[in-house]
DNA sequence: TTATGTAATTGTCGATATGACACTTACCTA
DNA sequence: TAGGTAAGTGTCATATCGACAATTACATAA
């Protein structure tokens, strides 16, 4: 069989949609491209696999180059592989969307590719296919965000429901009923309050909450699951 | 920076979980590996990509190579990159699922192989990551069938609702209840009832139905989603 | 001191969906 | 003609849903 035989060796990168949230929005982490062609376009953070590195790792290595973040959530969710899809080499990509604090990644953000955030409601022409990605890491943000407790890596530590809430709104880009949200939210035992209340955004104050790991991992092993749909 | 001068070139291939239904079980196609190493181990159908090669034009090719169908349904479901998955060169594999109608694919089934199917609940120790890769197609093809109506092409053209049901309790691999199941599917006006019965397993008789790919995307239109549960 | 506005939070209620299971139908065969 | 079997429909208590009203807490303005 030539296939087997002969096989063509070809270049393998990973793309990697990096989601932020902040003031209501979640954003997304794009740079200013360094190589040819399209030098100085906008487009995802990519980088190549390496020969004796797995593709999640070469997904992580190139979203620490970017942020400087360690265990960042990292989902693998589409190969991209048309012939013509870059307009140099022959590249087949591995989409990847990431899941970080942007507080933290924007402090430590290299300098080395002209990074910023832009809202995903206003994601500017990328280069290449790189838009059809965003949109495809969307899609699977939006149905893992349903069935797993992954938005939760896009707050911080303490969060309140409102918070919760426009977190999702802007994930799903729709209006969500807050007395219907907040009745799902309210059968989650792993939800935890907590004693302070955030009082930045009214008079009122919002009650602080945590996400527990440790309480989720064991209703989990009761039969439990994560579900919470916009 | 180093990456982009001097990129590694990496073999990259496609590995199809083929399924089919036959006699109330889904069966997977699996071959005889040909090539070292592990050469005569039971394996998926795989091939490598060719440069001028689209992945889905790769999996597509391997697919027909086997089977001789043209027109499969194939959904490229995950990458598999880990360094030491093969056994000897380092490769990345492309894993699709191709859902074909087991009798056409059997008429015209390659000799070059040694092909044989299996029930999926019956599958053999398969090389490398292979038996991770059909849990993995399986879990995507769980979804697939409660979103959308892929399954049908796993049936003949013309079905009973009894055929479908024992189809999706062989892919969810648990017993559904048939009033419930049915209440379900007398909701879908785009599965039409055909003049004639199958008479094969019944005194009554059951009623022939066909998939209405034309009325279904009328649905669609009018903002019906496809929904079905096990 | 009290009224007022606003976000936070809980409650209500009719409509719809769900799971479990009983029931009916059609038809061949003993 | 009685009985068995797969096919197909109906019932009902319960759970869930969306829409929206109602209440709470508290700082600030009057």
């Amino acid at each position: 069989m030539p296939a087997y035989s002969h096989p063509d060796r070809l270049l393998l990168a990973v793309d990697c949609i990096i989601f932020g949230y902040h003031a209501g929005e979640v954003n997304l982490l794009i740079v200013r491209r360094e190589v040819e062609p399209r030098r100085g376009a906008s487009a995802l953070m990519g980088g190549f696999v390496f020969a004796r590195e797995s593709v999640d790792a070469a997904a992580a290595r190139v979203t620490r180059e970017l942020t400087g973040l360690q265990d960042v959530y990292l989902e693998q969710f589409h190969a991209f592989g048309e012939v013509d899809r870059d307009e140099g080499d022959r590249i087949v990509s591995l989409g990847y969307y990431a899941l970080v604090q942007q507080e933290a990644a924007t402090r430590q953000l290299s300098d080395d590719y002209d990074a910023h955030w832009v809202p995903i409601t206003e994601v500017p022409p990328l280069v290449f296919d790189h838009n059809e990605m965003v949109e495809a890491a969307l899609t699977r943000l939006r149905y893992r965000a349903t069935h797993e407790p992954v938005a939760f890596r896009l707050l911080p530590e303490k969060f309140t429901l409102t918070q919760l809430q426009s977190l999702y709104e802007s994930i799903f880009m729709q209006r969500i009923d807050p007395g219907n949200f907040r009745r799902r939210l309210r059968k989650m035992p792993y939800l935890v309050r907590q004693a302070e209340k955030d009082v930045s955004t009214s008079r009122k104050g919002a009650w602080y909450y945590r996400f527990d790991y440790g309480a989720f991992a064991e209703a989990q092993e009761q039969g439990a699951e994560f579900l919470l749909k916009p």
